[in-house]
RNA sequence: UGAGUCGAUCGUACGGUCGCGGGCUGCCGAAAGCAGCGUGAGGAAAGUCCGAGCAUCGCAGGGCAGGGUGCCUGUUAACGGCAGGUGGAGGCGACUUCAAGGAAAGUGAACAGAAAUACACCGCCGCGCUCAACGCGCGGUAAGGGUGGAAUGGCGAGGUAAGAGCUCACCGUUGCCCCGGCGACGGGGCAAGCCAAUUAAACCCCACCCGAUGCAAGAUUGGGUUUGCGGCUCUCUUAAAUGGGAAGGGCUGCCCGUCCGCCGUAAACCGUGAACAUCGCUUGAACUUGCAGGCGACUGCAAGUGUAGAUAGAUGACCGUACACGACAGAACUCGGCUUACAGAUCGAUCUCAUAUC
RNA sequence: GCAGAGAUGGCUGAGCGGUUUAAGGCGCACGAUUGGAAAUCGUGUGACGGCUGAUACCCGUCCGGAGGUUCAAAUCCUCUUCUCUGCG
């Protein structure tokens, strides 16, 4: 693997404080620059009941895991689905990429 | 052929590329990493409604609470489950279904109604007052009206002033006896004439059972010694310190009884890997097949199998093929049940009814 | 994961087998008071369906949902949905 994922508490906590927030359809995002790629997943039970939660992990694993190449550095990220009825790949994906997109351009644009 | 009843099983499959958890083997001194092999959610994994295992705490003793179960016999580690029976209810039937002990131990039960286990409102009948009627008074009466969920067992006949188990037949109820059955109970006979309505998922009584807490239990493993400070309600003694007593605290919820100052915090010393750690954590009342016993639940024997073990919590993405176009739904200590959710598919019956033919 | 509590009108909240329309408060409507308002006082006021010319009158249903016990259930029992709390 070529990202951690974060699992403590007070690391959530941290980025829900200190992160900045990024917005597309399907998805919200929390990032933080870190000298490591990193990733989070928030769900509650407003997603649905364990199955369709554990199939949202999977989905946005698998994107996570194709995509955040795509980023231009090093970020703590969680991801955070907005509840709705269905879940597809193929909508999360893009509204991830828009997402990365975005993060990428605020911070080019900051540095210049 | 149609309609139905009961029981059982399955619940997307196969291949390719990338990716994930655990295991084993190899590379390696070890770790990390890499490679290979093999493995990886359910019939309900769910709800957490019962019962157990397991773990910690508690357990001198006694009493009272509290909770559960409730026809019988079995089955089991255990059960409130299951099996086979009994009885009630439903269905033409196969069959289904029922928290199914006790109301003759006691208490309670709104409103309406004269009255709720009994007390006569209307009515009916008799007697007295009265010429008679109306009316009034006394008495009898539970057949009829009215009230109510429920009104002196039902119905018919006899009987009577009118009526009434007052008498009789049948049915119901209760008691006794005989027979059958381990038993629940069933069958038959005799008697009582009904005293004693209903309600116990109202209190209650009877019989039997139950210690508390749940793997966030708990173990490795946070302890031991000394000192200081603070807190804990009152009273007595003393000038005060102090000492004694109750109170308080422990002993599962309470009481008796019994034991004792207790709790918190800081420092020093001993000890210390202290947290994303390891164990508990998966071989178990296990599963499959066969044989034997039993109507059956189930039990015994033999052979075979190795069957998730995560900890922000492992099964996904893309492509191809097939069809019924995929429902409900994700292990978290482990089992046995129950309940609830569920697209569909298949099988069995020595099952039932209807119709047709032989 | 384990353990526990709750759901009553627009909001809050009592009632825990029995009379009727489910107490009370907030809110809302109308009236009194005032030059006008606030405060105060008084009266009324749940939802849905049916009936109706009608917003009146009357009838029925409803205490999260579905069954059961009982003469009678918001209340007792079972199942179910949702919400909340505690335990590292």
């Amino acid at each position: 693997m070529d990202y951690l994922r974060i699992k403590k508490n007070a690391e959530f906590s941290k980025l829900f404080k200190k992160g900045k927030r990024v917005f597309s359809p399907a998805l919200s995002l929390i990032y933080y620059p870190s000298r490591q790629a990193e990733m989070g997943i928030a769900l509650s039970k407003k997603h649905g009941k364990a199955v369709t939660r554990n199939r949202i992990k999977r989905l946005l694993r698998e994107i996570y895991r194709k995509n955040h190449h795509l980023l231009g550095g090093n970020y703590s990220v969680i991801l955070m689905p907005r509840p709705a009825e269905e879940y597809g790949y193929g909508e999360l994906e893009k509204s991830m990429i828009c997402c990365f997109d975005r993060v990428n351009r605020c911070e080019s644009s900051k540095k210049v």
